[in-house]
DNA sequence: ATGGCTCGCCCAGCGAGA
């Protein structure tokens, strides 16, 4: 496969941003590119259709839109200053028939959810992810979390073949270690952080050589991306880090920052998300 | 111990989120 490469001398940054509507959020959204211009920011959960997303905001601000979205549920899009190629969305136009025939048709069956975006940005192959909730454990939409992330593994193994600088982001609704959670209380049995999850996480991304960006540079905890409207989470910092960025290995050693921008969380009428950012040296 | 909020949905409580 041959990319335009676009040259970009210096370091390329990339966040993620799950910003529960991009239609309420879109001020926000537009008032952070502002301060904050970077080259790419990836959105989860934009719940709008195709034909309804504000494309000319962020044509105005310099941004190129990409996006896959859904009446009221998901959607994830990709913002870019740069050009993209190769964009693709969903599991199963990547899989194409080099998975088995059961999981083409998991694959399928999991299109019909808007939660899979990608694409090349600067030699870069993007992919930007909105997993399933999962709802409670054990129940029927934790299975489908579960089965979800068991195709995620093939799809990213297809592109791991076709690339070595492989960015993945998203909203991954999984803590990875109690670490990553303000209390390991009860974490067993709560969304996000049943070892079922982790597991089915490490098993389709780190296991193929994926790296936690974020851990290349922090190793203390208390640092989240998300916090419950609920409860007051935010003020009492009662907080998670499910929004992640992991790097393949040639990219891994090619990050050079990975912060999260609170300030969002603060504003009125928030998104319950915050952005979180990496900074790739590709010189 | 339970439920706290916020979103979109052809406008009113309800499913979904996490």
């Amino acid at each position: 496969m041959t990319h335009d490469v676009f040259c970009l001398s210096k370091p390329m940054k990339i966040a993620t941003w799950n910003v529960n509507s991009i239609r309420t959020r879109l001020e926000q959204v537009i008032q952070w590119l502002t301060g904050n211009p970077i080259e790419v920011l990836c959105l989860q959960e934009t719940k709008v259709i195709d034909a309804d997303f504000p494309q000319a905001p962020f044509q105005a601000l310099g941004y190129q839109p990409h996006f896959v979205g859904q009446k009221s549920y998901n959607g994830v899009a990709i913002l870019s200053q740069l050009p993209v190629t190769d964009i693709s969305t969903g599991f199963a136009a990547i899989l194409g028939d080099s998975a088995d025939v059961e999981t083409q048709a998991l694959a399928q069956q999991f299109d019909e959810q808007k939660r899979v975006i990608t694409g090349v940005v600067n030699g870069v192959r993007i992919v930007n992810l909105y997993v399933p909730n999962g709802s409670e454990v054990g129940s029927e939409k934790y299975q489908y979390k579960l089965a979800w992330l068991s195709v995620l593994r093939p799809y990213l193994e297809k592109l791991l073949g076709e690339s070595g600088q492989i960015s993945l982001c998203g909203d991954f609704n999984i803590a990875l270690e109690n670490r990553d959670i303000y209390t390991d209380q009860g974490r067993e049995t709560h969304i996000m952080s049943s070892e079922a999850e982790r597991q089915a996480l490490r098993s389709a991304v780190l296991d193929l050589g994926f790296a936690d960006a974020f851990r290349k540079f922090t190793q203390a905890g208390g640092h989240f991306s998300w916090w419950d409207y609920r409860t007051g989470g935010f003020q009492r910092n009662r907080g998670w880090r499910i929004d992640h960025h992991y790097l393949s290995p040639a990219l891994y050693e090619r990050a050079i920052a990975c912060t999260i921008d609170i300030a969002p969380r603060r504003l009125e009428k928030p998104s319950d998300h915050t952005p979180v950012i990496i900074e790739l040296d590709l010189a």
